[in-house]
DNA sequence: TCCTTATCGACAATCATTATCATTTAATAA
DNA sequence: TTATTAAATGATAATGATTGTCGATAAGGA
């Protein structure tokens, strides 16, 4: 999980910028970032990094596995460090709020579509709305 | 399922354009659609109908709960008919064709969710994702 | 039929993202 | 260490989907 090796080992270049934003990126293990905020994040470690570089950092780590998107409801992209660890979310619809939901039932799933269908399943996304534990107090209060 | 009634029954007006939208929609259940492809295929129905109005009677329907949204990995929204059956999306990455999914776990999750943490789920959105029977068949000949 | 106002359509504005391109710099070889 | 070269960067323009604006139109009740 070295970033430096990870690059250099398909003919990439290390650079500050990429380390800026792969850092934000580990800091923020399990909590889904759009550009904007990782952007913004990283360029307390290196000042002078563009969006436009950011964007492009972030696909690239998602090419090579170090990291990857996440599909909410919203109208942005989201991006997470890649722990190999599978995982989905659960927003907070009120205060927006993302839960990391370890449970996956997407094995069973994928059986369900084997009996009804020759459709060849290779990737999925879940994402569960609701409200979160701190607004549900705060709604009865 | 009456829309001019049920568009009466809100407050709202019954017309053409809303009428040819509505139709669209009907004749494609179960396929989501773009609101660029129901504005074209609506466009047959009513030829001055403007996209902008297209945008605003998906939106409407939706709140209606005459439609639903669907999320897919696009960039870009899709919707649906209600006909008030759950279901989900199997999308080919090949061909782009969307095989309805009616199974769903939503069910088993909630109750993992519950043994694991407080948050209330009240919506859910998944898509799988792979190749349909006909880009299979079309990779090995 | 007439009025009121919701709705419409054309167009401008916005927002996230991507493409362009001149400049900078990481990495390699001398 | 320095020179070289192509990858990478960042400013800016372009794009594409969606939303806001506003004068014109038309649905539906009086």
């Amino acid at each position: 999980m070295n970033l430096e090796k990870r690059l250099h080992s398909r003919g990439y270049r290390y650079t500050p910028q990429r380390e800026a934003v792969f850092g934000v990126l580990k800091e923020n293990e399990g909590k889904p970032l759009s550009p904007e905020e990782v952007h913004e994040l990283a360029c307390k470690r290196f000042s002078s990094l563009g969006l436009t570089t950011t964007y492009r950092s972030l696909e690239l780590f998602c090419d090579l596995g170090l990291a990857t998107r996440v599909h909410l409801h919203g109208d942005s992209h989201y991006y997470e460090v890649n722990t190999g660890k599978h995982h989905h979310h659960m927003v907070c619809l009120s205060c927006g709020a993302i839960e990391i939901l370890e449970a996956c039932l997407i094995e069973e799933l994928k059986e369900r579509v084997r009996d009804g269908s020759d459709f060849l399943v290779t990737e999925h996304c879940m994402s569960l709305f609701g409200y979160c534990p701190g607004c549900l107090t705060s709604r009865k209060g």
